[in-house]
DNA sequence: GTCTATAGCAAGATAGAC
DNA sequence: GTCTATCTTGCTATAGAC
C-alpha cells in the first residue's frame, strides 16, 4: 500500500488544517457571534496564523457559509436518521423534534450557528443560507402534513409554533437540565390531542 | 407660567437630543446587531457627532442597557394594559400573547433589541438585563399558573414553548402577513384543550 | 450639550517568501 | 499550505474649545 497520506493525529501540526479551521470558526461564531468573532482569534484556535486562512476562504463571510453548510448537513443527517423506522405520525414528529434539539443543544456549535447567525444584510450569501434552512425545514412540513389535525387547523402556524419553540431553546437550555428527549416529549404533550386512557 | 422649556419640535435641532439618540441606537442595534452597529452611525442618525454621545452614555454597552430598559418598559406596559379586564384564564393568556407579539413585531425596534441583543460575555451588564427579562416573563408565569391544566403538566415547559414560539416570530414575521392577534389565536388554538361545540 | 480633532487600537485582507 | 509583514480602514473613546 502506498503511503500517500500522513497519519492523522488529533492535532495536526502540518498539512491541511481546514477541519480545525472550520471547528474553530464554528465555536467562535457560536460563542461570540459572527461580528464579534475575529479572524485572528479563529486562526489562533485552529493553530495557524491569520494570513493562512485566506488560502482556504476568500473572506470571513465565506467562512460563515462553510460553517452553515456543515451545520445543515449534520442536523439534516441527524433528523433523517431517526425518521427511518415506521412510526405513527405523532411519534415521528416527536422523534424529529428530539433529534433537532439534540443537534442544537448537545451536538455542539455548528447547528447553533445555523440557527443564530444568519447574515442580516441582503445578498447572495444570505439567500444561499436561507435556501439551506428552508430545505431543512421542509422535513417538518412533511411531518406535519401527515398529522391527523382538524381540517381547519393551519399547518403553517403549527410548524412555526414548534420550530420557534425548538430554536429558542438555545436561549434557556443549560447542560445538565432536562435532556432533549424529555423536552420534546413535554412539548408534544401540549400539542397532541388527548388520548383517553382505556380502563 | 414660566417658559423654562423650549418647544419640542419633532426634530430638535438644539438642546438635549437624548431621545433621538436612543431611537437611533435601538434602530441600529435592531437592524445590524449590537456588534455590527457603530457609534458613529448611531450618532449620525441622531443628528449629532460621534463624540457628543459620550456626554449621555459612558460607553456603547451602557447605551445598549438604556435601550433594553426602555424596551422592557414598553412591552411590560403593553402587556399589562390588555390584562386589566376580567377575562377567563385562556383569554387572558391569548391577549397577553397578542400584546407581546404586537410590541415585538409592529411596535418597533426597542422590544426586538430586548429579545435579540443580550450581551454574551458574563458581567454586571448582562446580569441586569437578564433580571429585567425575568421580571417581565414572570407575568407569563402567573398567567399560566391560572390555567386549568392537567395536574401532571409541566407549566415551566408550557411557558418555554409559548415564549419560544412568540420570540422566534421575529425571524419569520413580515409586515403585511397575519396580524399579531391572528398569530396568537392560531397558537392558542393548538394549545387549548378542545371545547366541544354545544348543538 | 455639542463640537472638532485625534489618540490608540483591532479589524479584514493582501503580497510574496518558503 | 503556511508564514511574516504590512496595508488600509474603521472602531471606541477622550480632551478641550465653545
Amino acid at each position: 500500500m502506498l503511503a500517500t497520506n500522513q497519519s492523522r493525529s488529533p492535532v495536526q501540526k502540518r498539512g491541511n488544517r481546514l477541519p480545525q479551521l472550520l471547528d474553530a470558526a464554528a465555536r467562535r461564531f457560536c460563542e461570540q457571534g459572527y461580528d464579534a468573532a475575529s479572524m485572528r482569534q479563529i486562526a489562533e484556535d485552529a493553530g495557524m496564523k491569520a494570513g493562512s486562512m485566506y488560502y482556504h476562504f476568500p473572506s470571513k463571510s465565506d467562512l460563515l457559509i462553510a460553517v452553515h453548510e456543515e451545520g445543515i448537513r449534520r442536523i439534516t443527517e441527524a433528523v433523517s436518521q431517526v425518521l427511518k423506522g415506521d412510526k405513527e405520525p405523532w411519534a415521528k414528529l416527536q422523534a424529529a423534534m428530539a433529534a433537532h434539539l439534540t443537534a442544537l443543544l448537545d451536538g455542539g456549535t455548528y447547528a447553533q450557528v445555523v440557527i443564530r447567525e444568519l447574515p442580516r444584510e441582503p445578498g447572495a450569501a444570505r439567500n444561499r443560507l436561507i435556501e439551506y434552512r428552508d430545505r431543512y425545514e421542509a422535513i417538518f412540513i412533511d411531518l406535519i402534513e401527515a398529522l391527523p389535525l382538524p381540517p381547519e387547523a393551519s399547518r403553517r402556524h403549527f410548524r412555526l409554533l414548534i420550530l420557534g419553540a425548538l430554536n429558542w431553546s438555545q436561549s434557556w437550555y443549560r447542560a445538565g437540565g432536562d435532556p432533549p428527549e424529555e423536552i420534546a416529549a413535554q412539548f408534544i404533550s401540549f400539542l397532541r390531542p388527548v388520548k383517553r386512557s382505556r380502563k
